[in-house]
DNA sequence: TAGTGGTCTAGACCACGTG
DNA sequence: ACGTGGTCTAGACCACTAC
């Protein structure tokens, strides 16, 4: 044997997905906190007993699902939650015309309740399970365009209160990720047409039954684990959904 | 100098950046179909002069891509359209409940038109040119759903007729590749809600003034070169718009 | 058996950021 | 000057496919 290329493959699994599953295990651990810099990759390469090529395979794919972000000379880092990258990765709605803003957001009510059939599904949760029940309004240049009903399982949320949501001085995934070590990587979106029913249309200062986007999204932290959900009315009258992406 | 590593980077550009651009250059020049295998990857370094290692980096951008596929002991394929690639990377719209179901098409009406504002913008075509405006309706286990109306560049399509439309026996991305060496490769998709009118209603057996998930897409082909506007009503009554794609 | 892509290693040099 | 990630090369062996 020269090195030891391809040694051990009784494993199944390939090296470098074992490296990304440690890392990621990691990262669910809480070992490197979001804006850290992880070891560097020789380092990386002398804990796992692997060659830097294998560790660096493993971060291209962490890299590629926005886990980590490389900075030349820097290191490579956890990703965190800014209001760009909020804006960014995770809100999809912009201007017909123009190109995107931050909204402005404002909490309409705040509750406790017992999860529903729907949320007990996609949020693995035991039939009944408590849950906060919160609904925001979104405001763009001033216009409220955006409805949002954000389901959370009490149980992840310790101590979650009006008070605290009311007051945080930043994004809402911020607030899960420095008050609660939840970091959501990534989500998952299904959309369908509605009508605004009276409270809706009110709130949004359109007319009943006009036309409305629905968006139901579930947010993931690392190994798909689902953290939160959402359901969000749109108004596409001047704004308009963008599945972006870049491949198809 | 030792092979020469790091030689020559007066280009500015990697090489393997510009391995994939010469790769994708050929591909457009329709150097190589759809559905054939390149050259292996030791052929391609000698071709381009560099090593495998930096072949190999530029075609996994390509597969990141979905333009190119690999088959481990085949070979490195150029992704062609069959009617399962079309299902499950273009057609986005899956039952509320079940998984996705081959749609079947009934065209409506084919004609000729001249491009309207919009199609000259979103196309890059001149004021006026010509273009095929075509209307299909799909039905999902035999209910309607999706009402299409497609803008096509009749420049790029010549001699398309209703005939060679109707009488196409595959998709219409694969007519667009077999008869005009058209590969789409992408798409970007921009959603919003609106209301069923009297003949959208009619065509899709709802009643007018129900909800419609409008979706406006723009299909682009090698370099990201726009070939065909689709603009879709769905009914979501049962069906939802799915925004998969792994990562946010 | 031969050829292809897939994995893994090792090491050189470049570009960037910080002190 | 030093450490980090970024690029590029070279070569070994494995796994799969076709003949």
């Amino acid at each position: 044997m020269s090195g030891h290329p391809g040694a051990d493959t009784g494993g199944a699994l390939p090296l470098y997905q074992e490296v990304k599953r440690l890392l990621t295990q990691s990262l669910a651990d809480g070992e490197w906190q979001p804006g850290v810099a992880l070891p560097s990759e020789a380092k990386l390469g002398e804990r796992y007993r692997v060659s830097i090529g294998t560790v660096r395979k493993a971060i291209d794919e962490l890299v590629a699902e926005r886990i980590l972000v490389r900075h030349q000379g820097r290191g490579t880092f956890v990703a965190g939650h800014s209001a760009r990258r909020t804006l960014f990765h995770f809100f999809h709605i912009v201007p017909a015309d123009g190109g995107k803003e931050q909204p402005e957001t404002e909490l309409l009510s705040f509750a406790r309740a017992k999860a529903d059939a729907d949320s007990v599904a996609r949020l693995n949760l035991a039939p009944g399970a408590p849950v906060f029940r919160i609904r925001n309004l979104l405001r763009l240049r001033g216009t409220p365009v955006v409805l949002d009903e954000i389901t959370l399982p009490a149980e992840r949320f310790p101590r979650l209160s009006e008070k605290v949501f009311r007051e945080r001085d930043s994004t809402i995934y911020q607030l899960y990720q420095e008050r609660y070590g939840i970091n959501v990587v990534r989500s998952a979106e299904r959309l369908s047409a509605a009508l605004a029913d009276r409270s809706s249309a009110k709130l949004l200062g359109i007319a009943a039954g006009s036309p409305l986007l629905r968006i139901k999204r579930t947010a993931l932290t690392y190994h798909n684990v689902p953290v939160e959900l959402r359901t969000s009315l749109v108004n596409t009258a001047a704004h308009e959904y963008f599945s972006d992406l870049g491949k198809n």
